[in-house]
DNA sequence: GAGATAATTGATATTTTGTATCAATTATAG
DNA sequence: CTATAATTGATACAAAATATCAATTATCTC
């Protein structure tokens, strides 16, 4: 929910303006794996004026907390994922580019056993499984 | 080992020429992590005259081979990480950013589950874990 | 509510990063 | 060696990210 992000934001004393709201509700209600010009374009269609610089700047805001994620997926653009939970999973094929998301989180205590180790305090992750998917095998 | 690597691209047809050798030696030697133009100074500075652009078509090879991935660190340039036995794990500290690897691998079947359920072929991983480092951690 | 204060915004300019093109070069096969 | 095709690197271009700053807006104090 973009109401968690809002919170998130107001709780660490940023503002959560009008148009960080919207580009909150666009981020979440289209389900991330936007960039950011994409997202600058969907911002504006529901609200006109909204600058390209304050949708860079909500989603470093939002990178900095933890909540969203840049990613590669094939282009030069960072394509930004939703933290929810603090985690996120892909399962890529590298013959299409096909991204598909699962819910499934199996690292069982290797997080706390690394971060043990290390003395890091784990936060979150992010896992991604590459591979070829069934279209792309079978031809 | 670059070794690995120029045959990875020997067997698949492609040349292993003096320019392609001296990026794939760069490249391991440094230890990854590097931006496409970073490892294009380093290599410069090992061989006069190779170009920007194929210092950026190797490295999209070696991606397209799943033998290297690119993630975002903090800049806006993609960093370069080897996918060793296909797979790379990173600690990453979102205070102060640092970036430290680790082996442990212990995802179980969790590939193979997820796979076989969406009937894909598993090559590799990248795992990224969040958190605070020790030093962010005591301030 | 009005004014002071500081955060936020968005236009603009600039830099950085990534991609397309193409003639020249180089590697490989025969 | 010659023919062929892959590769290279200069150049131009496009896309993405960042820096700047005056104008706006939210919050706080009164
Ligand atoms: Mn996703
Ligand atoms: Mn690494
Ligand atoms: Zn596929
Ligand atoms: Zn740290």
């Amino acid at each position: 929910m973009s109401d968690e992000l809002s919170r998130a934001l107001a709780t660490r004393g940023y503002r959560v303006t009008a148009a960080r709201r919207v580009i909150l509700d666009t981020l979440v209600e289209h389900g991330s794996h936007l960039t950011a010009d994409e997202l600058t374009e969907l911002v504006r269609q529901r609200a006109t004026g909204i600058g390209r610089m304050t949708v860079y700047r909500t989603l470093d805001l939002l990178c900095g907390l933890g909540l969203l994620r840049p990613v590669y997926q094939g282009t030069g653009a960072a394509h930004y994922i939703l933290m929810e939970d603090g985690h996120h999973h892909h399962l890529i094929c590298t013959a299409c580019s096909r991204v598909i998301e699962f819910d499934e989180c199996a690292l069982g205590d290797l997080p706390a056993r690394v971060a043990g180790r290390l003395g890091f305090r784990i936060e979150g992750h992010l896992l991604e499984l590459y591979g070829v998917c069934a279209e792309c095998a079978g031809s």
